[in-house]
DNA sequence: GCCGTTTTCGGCCCGACTGTTTTCAGTCG
């Protein structure tokens, strides 16, 4: 056991997907190489531990994973080493790959330019570009070595990929402009960001309109775009100022449903449609379902696109892939939560802590919201940064709040929480005896977030043993974008959640949005009990409701697992169950 | 390399845009 090598899930799928690029670059045949990049995703998405897998010989049944793949795994996980990778880098310079990401450039004009010219590295590409020599080799021409140069200038400042909390606003306001164009019938988000994932690499908009020239001329000539990089009837791409790029589609509106569908994807989700499609002897395209006789069936709404293949329309979050149209098929698709579910705020800040509001106007900002109950929730006193509240305080604002309820009457209940602190060295803020005097408390990590997997695990064990625990708070306390979740054994904190009965945290706000979907729909299944809060530290936080229930969405929720959708009355009965 | 209510072998989605080409290859989504 001790000379077992722990590969984790993403060092697993970061090695496949190494061999795919090598792979597809030395000129392999493209179906191994899709296989390859298959079951990289498909491991990178696995919310359980291949390693675990493995050890209960079950890792064929992870999709895309056969036997020459799981061997390789095995391999890896026995040995440390690949034999066959370490063969392949041999043959194919691994550096080579650093340069697929560059846009415009692929593997088919790499291994030109490496056979051709030894070229290893970009920097040695970009060098060879500015001096000119690769526009005489096949297939090139000066036009191509421009467009190759200007493709690794937009590489270099191109960002990553963006917090949906950035994106959202930014489509907001590129459909607004557009929408206001003459002839223009409606513009739509489309892509990752209707999917609701929490980044997004670009902004996927859809037009309907009988004519395109008009939009996308308006499209193009945004003063904050610095490169066209495509631009057609039908679709152009541009890039902003900073590195973000948006593609725009323009479809006439009786064919906006297959226009839609295409371009909301994912592009796997499209790709088992579109087998579906073929078996029941249709294509399917952006344009029109066609049928073998060549005559076309129009959709103007996604309904009837799925229709057409009968099956119930499946909501974007779900279009990743992972099981939704076999469910879909067996009429076996979850009703998902949708936002008016949500009937309660059960994490928010007030100025006794970090909160710019007070009791008095969060409560009304969150009766204008139609909830029926609001937690005040600051932060324990050990948090130091955010003014926490110690005993005494809690204490003093436990009166502020019953005087603040009497005001409001029934129009809204008020509840006093606690966003505890998990110290790190895993006790919390407050004795049992201050705990038990809230009504819901929530238990949260932020601070000693690089602490090895199993202290930090053990840590959050701890708070979840905790009886006074009623939720734990953004478990992984990761950050967009630059902060890294805590190194959770998550299938043992999901076990422990669920045996203990707290609830995890789904918090909506954009730079969180965690736990995140896999993690969610996993919890879920083992039984488990989700809370969707918005973590308000101001009155406008309260409206990033709809990030949070789109993770969920996307996790396979129906309102039913969810606390915050309860009446009332059951959520109080809950927690008066709980000590 | 994976996978199977048309298959254990023979498939593996479909089209736009660009630049190089005189009909197509490469890249992208």
């Amino acid at each position: 056991m001790s000379d077992l090598h722990r590969f984790s899930n993403r060092q697993l799928a970061q090695i496949f997907e190494q061999i795919a690029d090598l792979s597809e670059i030395k000129g392999e045949v493209i179906y191994k190489v899709l296989a390859y990049r298959k079951a990289a995703e498909s491991l990178a998405e696995l919310n359980r531990e291949a390693f675990d897998i493995w050890q209960a010989g079950k890792l064929t049944e992870i999709p895309g994973v056969g036997k020459a793949i799981a061997e390789k795994i095995e391999e890896l996980f026995t040995t440390g080493k690949l034999g066959f990778l370490e063969k392949l880098t041999a043959e194919v310079p691994p550096t080579l790959a650093e340069m697929l990401p560059v846009p415009d450039l692929g593997p088919k004009k790499i291994a030109l330019f490496w056979r051709e010219l030894g070229i290893t590295t970009l920097a040695e590409l970009e060098e060879a570009a500015r001096a000119g020599k690769l526009r005489t080799l096949p297939g090139m021409g000066e036009k191509s070595e421009a467009r190759l140069l200007a493709g690794i200038e937009a590489y270099k400042r191109r960002s990553e990929r963006i917090p949906i909390g950035r994106a959202y606003p930014f489509a907001q306001r590129l459909i607004a402009c557009l929408q206001a164009v003459p002839g223009v019938q409606r513009v739509e988000m489309a892509g990752s960001l209707r999917r609701g994932r929490s980044t997004v690499g670009d902004l996927d908009l859809l037009a309907a309109a009988d004519d395109s020239k008009a939009i996308m001329e308006v499209f193009l000539s945004d003063p904050e775009v610095v490169r066209i990089i495509a631009s057609g009837e039908t679709k152009s791409s541009v890039e902003y100022e900073t590195g973000l790029r948006a593609q725009l589609w323009v479809h006439p509106p009786q064919r906006f449903g297959t226009a839609w569908q295409y371009a909301t994807g994912s592009k796997e989700h499209n790709v088992r449609l579109r087998e579906l499609a073929l078996k029941q002897g249709l294509s399917l395209s952006e344009h029109a379902l066609t049928r073998k006789d060549g005559r076309e069936i129009l959709c103007s709404t996604e309904e009837e696109v799925y229709a057409a293949l009968g099956l119930p329309c499946i909501p974007p979050e779900l279009r990743e892939d992972r099981g939704e149209v076999q469910a879909a098929l067996e009429g076996r698709l979850p009703r998902l939560i949708e936002v008016s579910d949500i009937r309660s705020e059960l994490h928010a800040h007030t100025n006794w802590s970090d909160g710019k509001l007070t009791i008095r106007e969060l409560a009304a900002a969150a009766r204008k919201r139609g909830l029926a109950a609001v937690v005040i929730s600051d932060h324990s006193a050990s948090l130091a940064i955010t003014g926490g509240l110690t005993a005494e305080a809690a204490l003093q604002q436990r009166q502020e709040i019953r005087q603040v309820q009497a005001e409001l009457g029934d129009s809204i209940r008020l509840l006093q929480g606690i966003e505890v602190e998990i110290r790190a060295d895993g006790s919390l803020d407050f004795p049992d005896e201050v705990l038990a005097g809230f009504d819901i408390v929530t238990a949260s990590l932020h601070t000693s977030l690089r602490q090895p997997r199993q202290q930090i695990t053990e840590r959050l064990l701890n708070a979840i043993r905790n009886p006074h625990v009623d939720v734990i708070g953004h478990p992984t306390g990761r950050m967009f974008p630059n902060r890294e979740g805590a190194d959770l054994d998550m299938e043992a904190i999901l076990k422990a959640a669920r045996e203990y009965g707290v609830a995890l945290e789904i918090n909506a706000h954009p730079s969180r949005l965690d736990l995140d979907d896999l993690y969610a729909r996993r919890f879920v299944e083992m039984g488990g009990l989700l809370a969707i809060n918005t973590d308000a530290h101001s009155e406008n936080d309260l409206d990033l409701l709809h990030f949070g229930v789109t993770i969920a969405r996307r996790a396979w929720v129906q309102a039913e697992a969810v606390l915050n959708t309860w009446q009332l009355p059951r959520l109080l009965d809950w927690l008066a169950a709980r000590p």
